[in-house]
DNA sequence: TTTCACACCCACACACCAG
DNA sequence: TCTGGTGTGTGGGTGTGAA
């Protein structure tokens, strides 16, 4: 597979008739005479990078609802033919579009990445898998401001939610691209003469379906737009959160997919790109979409959405993520290579030929390219003989055939380990196991000389000669799960103990038969998570544990008047904020998502339980500079994740006595970080007491006190805020 | 009939272990 | 140390059924 496949081979399926079939369907029946346009510019536009702009957009207006960058969209439209509308489109027309994120108005609805793939190809994509669903909800949301404002019904306002952009590179075919063979080209295969595999492009054309969006279920990103967080979310190359968890359940078994996954799978996907073809991946995100499987996510990416990864994060040889001198992510159009890679060939053929000479050395003691002796004169100073003796001595007193007309024939070692270590330090695009792996099972079954043989005739044949294949017949184990296949809920329930199928499936009745997080993380094995950097930015808890850490004790140690200030103001706050009755919150709480809490919380039995816990693990006996030691201790013992206690340990200047006061706030005020409550800073509170001014301070006097402003000051002292 | 979500398949790359 | 057995899960699909 072609390492930069993704970007560089054109996805011809991907490439506009939809809007034929529309017009087809829906419109007067004039000819259109886009579509040769298109079929013709579709290579030229995806080889020429796009630098002879043609009128892709001709007939087709927009209405730009995307205020983030609607300059920039309108002469797109306009650059390529297109019409910008003044107004919303009437729906009438199924050649006029909204451009936007968000689709509150049930009119067809592409998002600004439609618009800007399509120039950048200089080809008129298919519209359909950049469509955005109606949103209900938003609609319903935005009416309501409208209302309170008194405000004309206006377009759609943008989501923010889109990740910032770069320019793709034109997808163009590079040289030495994998190629593959001619369905009749002779290959080395012993159960089948076809061509290995042949890419099967699904169908997608014929789609008319502007009805999609209107027709799939809407989603919660009114909450958001309310609170008025988006503008953040654009501005950093920050994924989209996840989507909610707590979405009304699909009204059938099939739950479609909404813009708003769609984006979170691309970033993770982007933030992940070495793994962007397992299972697993998918499987993890599945944790944080449950409406849909692993299975059902990994396919949604392959088919539609791997078209719209324009960019991907770089990471380093290890999958790391790596940064720019401002501690940002970087963005690339290259893709990184995959986890594991497919044999060539060529290199079948290498590996053949230094097998062979391997042999060669090891029978006859003979250098296979000079032809010269590599036993030592006998009398030679170290003693020494070169080569090895793996053969018999009758071999070795022959002094054999040139290397060219030795054949290997039956012989199937010894092949010394080291020779494998050596080659795969030479040919580093596999590992010693899987040279060794390669060796066993498919040259040997397949024959060394044979293969030699075969691919210096597909050569002088001027025939591109295939790498072995279909040497490996190991019988299906019985009872074994099929390997990447990640399904339902039920199935991975299966494999629960019985107390956790028990509780699970409390959580899902009590749920009104809907999955949810809580039910959910019974089925995700410990560990089973996405990597720490996708966990960072879907909790949003970005602290840095280490800072605190390396401040060692001082960040916890402080001055006897003031642990003793903070003390009485403890007792005072007491009564009001940690005599709440932990029984009458319901377990698990409201706010406890999978992204702050580990599996192990869920088998709490109830609120009380987890606080108890919490409770005797605080009380354990750490050393000021043990905040590691806690943290982890948090996370094994109680489940709470090491981002959040780590946020919270924060929040609390690092005071432990508030810790159980956060959780019980938390759950009971229903708000995190819970507010106005003393001891729990808040980022407005932190900006506050930076800001110094005297009415501020005396407002954090009177909700923390005066030791914990102290306390404070010294944590900001030490940059750990 | 078509589309799409979801289930399932399977060759094989890579790994580890025991004799 | 060599070797064979075999586990795991990637990579690239196809099959099925509901809407």
């Amino acid at each position: 597979m072609s390492q930069q496949d993704d970007f560089e081979t054109p996805s011809t399926n991907a490439f506009e008739d939809a809007l034929e079939h529309q017009s087809q369907h829906y419109e007067d029946g004039k000819p259109d005479t886009r579509s040769d346009k298109d079929a013709s510019g579709k290579d030229e536009g995806a080889g020429s990078g796009g630098d002879d702009q043609q009128d892709i957009f001709q007939d087709l207006g927009f209405f730009i609802a995307h205020d983030e960058s609607r300059q920039e969209l309108e002469q797109l439209v306009s650059g390529h033919g297109g019409t910008v509308l003044s107004e919303l489109p009437s729906g009438k027309s199924n050649k006029e579009f909204v451009v936007s994120t968000i689709n509150a108005s049930d009119l067809p609805t592409v998002t600004p990445t439609y618009i800007k793939t399509c120039c950048e190809n200089n080809v008129l994509m298919k519209v359909q898998p950049f469509l955005v669903p109606y949103n209900e909800f938003r609609a319903v949301i935005d009416t309501q401001l409208q209302n309170e404002s008194g405000e004309k019904p206006t377009a759609p306002a943008d989501d923010a939610s889109e990740t910032a952009e770069q320019p793709v590179e034109s997808p163009s075919t590079k040289p030495g691209e994998d190629k593959r063979p001619d369905a009749d080209t002779p290959q080395p295969s012993e159960t089948n003469g076809g061509p290995m595999a042949s890419v099967t492009a699904e169908s997608n054309a014929g789609s008319e379906d502007q009805g999609a969006g209107a027709r799939r279920e809407s989603v919660d990103s009114a909450k958001n737009s309310i609170s008025g967080d988006e503008s953040d979310v654009v501005k950093t190359p920050v994924a989209p959160s996840p989507p909610s968890a707590r979405q009304p359940a699909a009204s059938h078994n099939k739950s479609s997919f909404t813009e708003e996954e769609d984006e979170f799978i691309l970033d993770v996907v982007r933030k992940n790109p070495t793994r962007r073809t397992t299972h697993t991946l998918f499987d993890e995100i599945s944790h944080y979409v449950p409406k849909h499987t692993g299975n059902s996510i990994r396919h949604r990416y392959r088919v539609y959405l791997a078209k719209r990864l324009n960019f991907v994060y770089q990471v380093d040889s290890t999958g790391k993520l790596v940064r720019d001198d401002n501690g940002d992510l970087i963005k690339t159009t290259v893709l990184p290579k995959s986890l594991k890679n497919k044999f060539t060939a060529s290199e079948d053929y290498a590996l053949s030929v230094e097998v062979k000479k391997q042999f060669y050395r090891d029978i006859y003691q003979m250098d296979p390219d000079t032809g010269e002796s590599l036993i030592k004169d006998i009398n030679a100073p170290d003693g020494n003989l070169k080569g090895s003796f793996g053969a018999g001595s009758d071999e070795r007193q022959n002094p054999g055939p040139s290397f060219k007309d030795f054949r290997v024939g039956e012989r199937r070692g010894p092949v010394p380990r080291e020779f494998f270590k050596k080659y795969a330090d030479e040919n580093p695009n596999h590992t010693e196991n899987a040279w060794r792996d390669r060796f066993r099972k498919f040259l040997l079954t397949f024959g060394i000389d044979r293969y030699i043989e075969y691919y210096e005739n597909e050569i002088a044949q001027s025939r591109v000669p295939q790498a072995m294949k279909n040497m490996t017949n190991r019988p299906k184990r019985p009872g074994v799960p099929t390997p990447g296949n990640y399904n339902s809920f039920a199935k991975k329930v299966k494999t629960l103990s019985q107390q956790q199928q028990q509780q699970a499936a409390a959580i899902i009745a009590a749920n009104g038969g809907a999955i949810d997080p809580a039910a959910l993380a019974f089925a995700i094995p410990e560990g089973d998570f996405l990597d720490e950097e996708t966990l960072n930015f879907i909790s949003g808890l970005r602290r840095d544990l280490s800072k605190i850490e390396s401040a060692g004790g001082a960040a916890f140690a402080y001055p006897q008047e003031i642990a003793e200030s903070i003390r009485n103001d403890f007792t005072n706050e007491e009564a009001q904020f940690d005599e709440i009755d932990p029984d009458k919150i319901p377990f698990p709480p409201a706010l406890v998502t999978n992204e702050l809490f580990m599996p192990q919380f869920f088998h709490f039995g109830s609120t009380r339980e987890f606080l108890d816990k919490i409770n005797e693990v605080i009380s354990r006996d750490y050393e000021p500079s043990q905040a590691e030691k806690l943290v982890q201790d948090l996370c094994d013992d109680v489940g709470v994740r090491k981002t959040f206690s780590t946020s919270i340990l924060t929040a609390l200047s690092g005071d432990l006595m508030v810790f159980p006061r956060y959780f019980l706030c938390m759950f009971h005020f229903g708000s995190n970080p819970p507010m106005n409550i003393p001891g729990i800073w808040t980022r407005e509170d932190d900006e506050m007491l930076r800001s110094g001014e005297e009415s501020n301070i005396k407002k954090l006097t009177q909700k923390h006190g005066a030791g914990r402003i102290e306390m404070r000051k010294r944590f900001i002292a030490s940059d750990l805020v």
